[in-house]
DNA sequence: ACAGCAAACGCGAAAGATTTGCATTTGGAA
DNA sequence: TTCCAAATGCAAATCTTTCGCGTTTGCTGT
């Protein structure tokens, strides 16, 4: 039993898999299990949220585990925190996807996706006025609102 | 004892107490404490600064109380909650300054104000676009980079 | 295929942060 | 000055996030 076992080619690894190794960290299913989750969900989800999905879904992290593999996977750049005007952050998958921005309802929490974005090399007009910063890497940027709904 | 009781010119009110009024909100001591507060600092501040500050300043606010004062100021205007890129989100004035955004260092957290803004008229821009959205009122806007000291 | 080690994980407890209920106080309109 | 809705203080209830530590596991080198 050594020519071939599996029907899967299992050799290649799943795309979650290539994402963490690619930024050189390990393929742990904790990780994978949120990497995929963030990867079906179309807009930022809070943290209770991935919890009770990976709850059912999967097995289910630990709180404490989701909250160590949140932060591994935000440093190194797969998924972005994004800030929707209430207490509690929430988070996106960064990666694989077009950089874009959000217009957040301010009545439902509705979210909307937009493709504009700064003009280009705004970042660098920033950094020349500043007195105090080396470089920047990111941005965020949110339109807060009423969608149609909410408006009546 | 009728005539005129105190030197100061006390019918006119502070400055605090008049942005209340302005906003048709009751011009508590929380409120007032907060406000003056945010007004002498430069930069977005956490809920535990403020309510440090608070402790040693003035009587201080029960931390409830803070929370529910906040949340007032914020929901009519008077102050922005801004996202740090960290876990827990900041307050910061905003009546009174020009509208600006800010440099956060990911290193040590330290923020530089930007005067640099949207180009004019991007927000009708990005509303025309949607689908889902009757009006947006304000946006946040913020650059994540690494400040001089930070990078050595 | 296998051993070894640093990195992850689970679990439970600790530490913090935020909210709620309720009795009491107070701003500001009448 | 009176009065009432809105604020506040306080303490308890809830959440959220972090930590410590013993166990498990991905993955590198053999």
């Amino acid at each position: 039993m050594n020519r071939k076992k599996i029907e899967e080619p299992e050799i290649y690894g799943t795309e979650a898999q290539h994402l963490l190794w690619s930024v050189h960290l390990k393929a742990t299913p904790g990780r994978v299990a949120l990497l995929d989750l963030l990867n079906e969900e179309k807009h930022p989800v809070s943290i209770a949220h991935l919890e009770s999905r990976l709850r059912k879904i999967s097995a289910g992290l630990a709180a404490a585990s989701i909250y160590r593999a949140l932060d591994s996977l935000v440093s190194v750049g797969l998924v972005n925190r994004i800030d929707t005007g209430t207490i509690h952050a929430t988070y996106e998958i960064r990666v694989g996807r077009r950089h874009h921005h959000h217009l957040i309802c301010m009545g439902c929490g509705d979210i909307e996706d937009s493709e504009k974005c700064l003009p280009k090399g705004i970042e660098h007009t920033v950094l020349a006025d500043s007195k105090k910063f080396a470089s920047l890497s990111r941005h965020s940027l949110e339109f807060f609102g009423t969608c149609i709904k909410c408006a009546k």
